[in-house]
DNA sequence: CCTTGACTTCGAGTGCGCTCGAACCTGTAG
DNA sequence: CTACAGGTTCGAGCGCACTCGAAGTCAAGG
């Protein structure tokens, strides 16, 4: 399989493909006669896997550590199984911090009384949200940076 | 309060603070007579639920709509619900996406068998892992890039 | 009076994870 | 033969969200 086929069977672009050979997140693929690269079918789930730890929020820089054991192969799994753990933890916290937030947004959309179901404006205030509750600042100031 | 007092009891950084001003996060702030940032506590409420809409992947771009709609006050809300409605979407998806991660760590952390407690090592290959199919590939090749 | 520390503005720099473009090569079809 | 669709390497650029440093102001304490 070459580049352009495992792009489109992987989903990554073929720039973050050789991007990710390049630091070493995927193994060096075996060049044919004219130096391309030409991959395995197996090469997918590890793609797939490597996808799962994106999605779940682990930095590079941690598949990398990952990737590096998987190459050395045997006799790191127990490092490899440490690793997955420590992230599996971390994901568990976040999906549980991810649900306090829920609610949370859940209570402020409430606050918001419903757009057209019931009234137009109950008791938003009450929530929160007073912008406006100081002194008259300087009110046409340009006060804009990047924001793009 | 001043800035670094805000800055304390927020857990934002003073220079966070500044240019969350100045990308128009957090609202101008009224200056004291040799122009010093003068906060009144209800702003710790604001920054906390930018806190919410961060730690749940909101880009800032975003929350600056949401604060520019808190900023026009009322005939908003219906807007900022809205707003609020489509990030909980997202925030959900994002749980379930997580939840079907952790199923899939789970099973890839249970094929690296049990460190010390029952074997050393048993089957884990046949989860998938395997990096060494290939022919014999440049064995010492430079290949680090960034890689921080 | 002088130091100290907290504040001010401004623009530049950082780390991450890509993303892109230039310049070049190669195999196949018309 | 030529065009073209793919591939190659290399380094530069980008978007995001800060983060930092320089140079200056100001009020209170010793």
């Amino acid at each position: 399989m070459k580049i352009g086929e495992l792009a489109r069977q992987s989903g990554l672009s073929v720039h973050t493909i050789r991007y990710y050979e390049k630091i070493g997140l995927l193994p060096y693929a075996s060049r044919d006669l004219s130096s391309q690269r030409d991959y395995d079918a197996s090469i997918l789930s590890w793609i797939a896997f490597l996808r799962r730890l994106k999605t779940t929020g682990m930095p590079i820089r941690d598949m990398l550590r990952y990737a590096a054991l998987r190459e050395r192969g045997s006799g790191t799994e127990a490092e490899r199984r440490a690793l997955l753990k420590a992230h599996r933890d971390r994901v568990r916290a976040q999906v549980t911090e991810l649900q306090a937030s829920l609610l949370a947004l859940d209570a402020k959309i409430a606050g918001y009384a419903a757009p057209q179901e019931t009234s137009q404006q109950t008791c938003q205030e009450r929530i929160d949200d007073a912008a406006h509750s100081g002194r008259g600042r300087e009110p046409a100031r340009a006060r804009q940076a990047r924001a793009r």
